[in-house]
DNA sequence: GATAAACTCACCGGAAATGGTGAGGGTGAT
DNA sequence: ATCACCCTCACCATTTCCGGTGAGTTTATC
């Protein structure tokens, strides 16, 4: 088994297309013997991408719903960091009873893993098995593979990023210390006032900062620039 | 080998204490064969947190001088999301080059590999491990290991947030799906003006949400309340 | 040694965001 | 059914930010 999630990471990284990709991905179900094998994007703006196994009525109804807003799965990814079992999260809620009712109808199962994974450009993904199984089974299963799913997640995601934007590797917008100085502290929440006073700098100056970093980054106001910075990691709050 | 990998993250996980979890992690120079290994955050508000096997005199003088705003393994490490080779960076600039010579003199090996950790509250750490050796057979410990390394730095992430904030299972801010939209489109470089037009909703509304928002994130303006969202994962841009 | 980039400072007018206060209807939970 | 929270709309005065234009010094790279 353990022979063979090596060779399937290997497989992985090898993928030359999407298409293919999709096809090594869903042989994941022969090897863990389970249902259903999902990635996803998470991100709200910019092309999401979906590559799953579920029946298609059932994900074309997620997205004409926008259930990705109610399903816990999802908003419990965005305060996890490991893996983490679907029987963990907080069915409790009128909303995501009737959600699980629906993904039980749609052919998804009642048992659930997903591998949350983060990246530099502040990408996030969620990567996913389903299956349906007594609960002692689940763990089981869970207890075995925790820790290959972590990495599966994260082979498919570097995958899928560098066929999806092939250049990527180098950096793109790089920032001055002083623009760095300005952005971070302006994230931090101070005014432009309190970040010259901070910097020692005169106010006049600390504008210059933001706006030569507006400008590489191409935003439209500093907190654009900001939020961009982050999400590119230049900046850290 | 495969073996001794698997206890240690199981002895990692169920570390009691941080000064446990250092030895633990220490223990990874026998079962690697290596010189140092070096666990730290990147966060440059916040408390920073370390764990390493250098030599004190050099993490000493290393925080003292900032050098992780010249050190290319940090530096890099905000663009990248698979481990990677320090071979791989960039030591051409006259300031890493210098870097680079004075890391020898501190102990520093002349070989490295990092793995970024992402984390869901904004964490960004870096797992480490360092040798001296010719570039050949750092190639062939690399490529047997990357996936290990991998491993290896989420875990030792997890346990330390664990042993960090012990009651950080939860969820800490909720935002209404309105909040959220207002915040994302504010990321997103709208104004005020645009975002209330996107939303179909008066300026004023978009006002409350952004308000309400930064109530619940305890941000000084609306920049500040976009760059916690962000880093918060509550919204992703 | 030239060229580019970073760092520093300054003025002005118009545009946008903020803080405070108020109010009504809807929905979910205890 | 009461409480809490969410969604929606409005005004006013003050603070802050934006866009454009200009210019001198230092540092680094070719």
């Amino acid at each position: 088994m353990q022979n063979q999630i090596e060779t399937f990471l290997e497989r992985v990284e090898q993928c030359k297309s999407l298409v293919e990709l999709n096809a090594v991905v869903a042989g994941l179900r022969d090897i863990f013997q389970v249902n259903h094998v999902v990635y996803h994007s998470v991100n709200s703006l910019g092309e999401p991408y979906a590559l799953a196994t579920y029946d298609q009525e059932w994900a074309e109804y997620y997205e004409s719903e926008a259930l990705y807003r109610v399903d816990p799965v999802v908003l419990g990814a965005f305060q996890r960091f490991h893996p983490y079992n679907w029987k963990s999260l907080d069915w409790e809620k009128k909303t995501a009873r009737q959600f699980f009712q629906e993904a039980q109808d749609g052919g998804v199962g009642n048992q659930g893993v997903s591998v949350p994974v983060r990246g530099p450009h502040g990408e996030f993904a969620l990567f996913s098995i389903s299956h349906t199984c007594s609960d002692e089974a689940w763990a089981r299963f869970l207890s075995v593979h925790m820790p290959d799913l972590l990495l599966i997640g994260h082979y498919i995601h570097a995958s899928i990023r560098a066929l999806e934007f092939p250049g990527e590797d180098g950096s793109y917008v790089v920032l001055s210390p002083r623009e760095t100085d300005a952005l971070r502290l302006l994230g931090a929440g101070l005014n432009r006032g309190r970040a010259a006073e901070q910097l020692k700098i005169s106010e006049h100056t600390l504008r210059v900062y933001i706006e030569s970093a507006r400008s590489k980054l191409n935003a439209s106001n500093t907190t654009h620039a900001v939020a961009k910075a982050l999400a590119q990691g230049l900046i850290n709050i």
